[in-house]
DNA sequence: GATCAAGTCTGTATCGATACAGTAGAAAGC
DNA sequence: GCTTTCTACTGTATCGATACAGACTTGATC
């Protein structure tokens, strides 16, 4: 092309052609507006100057809207990309929006409260999809106030908010009372990270409380019931954090239950990646899942078939759909505010067994 | 908040607070062009008024910049999230937005022409990074008209274009020559698809050379190198397309390898998720890999380790960082168009092996 | 007391498009 | 022949902000 002082706009090319500038925004908006002809020698003006097309942001701000739905993780970026759980999420969301022609726009969750406001206000979206996001999150605010439809999954309390998960501590239970009714009573939990991202280690009964994460305090209190109904003191049972959601972190957290005098006969895990972490360290130490030691997960992701590892079932596709469904089809303003629950069930596989004698 | 029958804006704060316009928006973007005091009165009125922040698209416009990349799929935005070789890349991405504060749009790339066109032109981005695109798909001028930043990786052959890949036939090459060095003469191929994605079945040499995916002619072309300079007939090599890149369709189109009377005595697949299916099929029928049978994948997929399959290891994450670098960083309008080549490695693990006798 | 600098704030001109109402002219209706 | 309808196009107002240049205080400096 030739080189141009000035970008082409709308304007330059009605110009060219001797039309309005309207005539040309419609010849690339609404075909049916004008002659054929007339709309061929536009397109062929534009081509020769060089004009890239209606430039997108002018028109998401005159238009009203963006086309694209806005993704907010807590976590960062590319940690959603290295849990299968996010991943089938995302592939439900990425499946609905796809056949709507919305665009998906990952947003990046900075460090700062005020950097995260900045993101949440720069957004150019339609609307927010808040992927387990504290409920108390400083951003959330700005998300709020922006206006535009809303919904959460997995994490929240607030009604006013569409929202699409699962009943966490009914299908926590399931887990536990598989269990249990195999006759554990020695058994440990194997947790993300409780209060702060990062720190491994065994948690006590106050930081289990004090964590803001709602599915955790779910998963948490359904375990907790199930054990307590089974007479086991909660307070005796290690709740021991990986730290971070991650295979080798898990494995290497397993050590505080598996190198120890009173082993446990089985272990709850709160996420499928964090069992198979747990499944690594038994290998390691030659300790056969199912027979020495039970193992059972949360979400029931690929690799837990594969690795034959007992779990829960949730449909995280389907979530990522409904949550998809619910930003792009439009509401009624009376209508009430959508909870969906998703259905779990117990997946029994190899790694879980009776106790050893 | 109080219903308003307009949105507010600046001007509502502005007129609010008794200042002008322009002093409410440096109260948001430079909050040290004004007294402290003064901004907290302007945020409080805001938050009275119900003002959400600048509106992101107009603020977009003004400044010229989107804060997001986009990136282009030429499958649907589903299939990326299925397969862990993309997953990797968008990964490797996703760490270097995130860093600099930038927002990730993925992009629908819809069935039709001119919804593609058009999907490529609403895009609010500051550059794109096309993914696998074939070099002559339509929606890539609209991209180039735009005169934003681009990369393409793999696929490219526009030298215009800065681009991140790796030498495909050099690379396949790896894995061709081990299995003719363990003396292998009957040798298979597994594709994703030639022609027409959802195809299953075995291609014509023809057909292979239709394909308008430089990826597979590339690693084709490294494969039937090797098999040539090893004295076989590339003709009489069969190449098996799944269809689509899933471990499932892998596994049901190995039967057009598997079930046939003089079965191939090892087999390449130009994917690992294709060659994990193949091991699928060969579980079902009873055959050893690395004893009955040698199979070979391509890329390195987690999976691949815990599966021993032997494969050609690209560098996935560094790719997209790479990718994400060259639209981030800005470069001198002078300097030669980037074009990165990442080191390959054949990695040896148990699914390879001597000619059974 | 004039000059200068720093710190704050204002006003205007734009960014690039689309919505919407309106108009000219041709074709159709009676 | 006059109104109506339709097609094809035009013009103006507006979407909501930021860039940039300027102006007004205030205090310090010589």
């Amino acid at each position: 092309m030739e080189p141009r002082t000035t970008r082409a706009t709308l304007q330059t090319v009605a110009d060219e052609v001797g039309v309005s500038r309207t005539t040309v925004s419609n010849a690339y908006s609404r075909p049916d507006q004008l002659n054929s002809a007339l709309r061929e020698r536009i397109l062929e003006a534009a081509r020769r100057l060089g004009y890239p097309g209606p430039d997108a942001a002018a028109r998401s701000l005159r238009r009203g809207r963006a086309g694209a739905i806005g993704l907010v993780f807590t976590e960062t970026l590319s940690y959603a990309f290295a849990d299968p759980y996010s991943v089938g999420f995302l592939r439900g969301v990425a499946e609905v929006a796809e056949s709507s022609g919305t665009g998906l726009l990952l947003i990046p969750m900075p460090p700062g409260t005020d950097e995260a406001e900045t993101a949440m206000r720069d957004a150019v979206v339609d609307g927010f999809c808040l992927y387990c996001m504290p409920v108390r999150h400083p951003a959330k605010k700005v998300i709020q106030a922006r206006g535009l439809p809303v919904v959460t999954t997995d994490e929240n309390d607030d009604p006013s908010i569409p929202h699409v998960g699962i009943d966490e501590r009914a299908s926590a239970r399931l887990a536990a009372e598989h269990l249990t009714r195999l006759g554990h009573r020695r058994v440990a939990v194997m947790v993300d990270h409780v209060v702060e991202p990062g720190r491994a280690g065994r948690a006590t009964v106050e930081e289990q409380r004090d964590s803001e994460c709602a599915v955790l305090h779910g998963r948490l209190g359904g375990y907790r019931e199930v054990l307590e109904e089974a007479g086991v003191d909660w307070a005796n049972v290690p709740v021991v954090a990986a730290g971070r959601n991650s295979r080798p972190a898990a494995a290497a957290a397993a050590a505080h239950l598996l190198d120890v005098a009173d082993r446990p006969t089985a272990v709850l895990a709160t996420g499928d990646v964090l069992a198979l972490g747990v499944l690594d360290a038994c290998e390691q130490r030659g300790l056969v899942p199912g027979r020495d030691i039970s193992v059972a997960g949360f979400d029931d992701v690929p690799e837990a078939a594969r690795a034959r590892l007992t779990t829960v079932r949730q449909p995280m596709g389907e979530k990522g759909r409904r949550a998809a469904r619910l930003l792009l089809d439009p509401r009624d303003p009376g209508e009430a505010v959508p909870r969906v629950q998703l259905p779990t069930e117990l997946v029994v596989r190899a790694t879980t067994g009776p106790v050893p004698r």
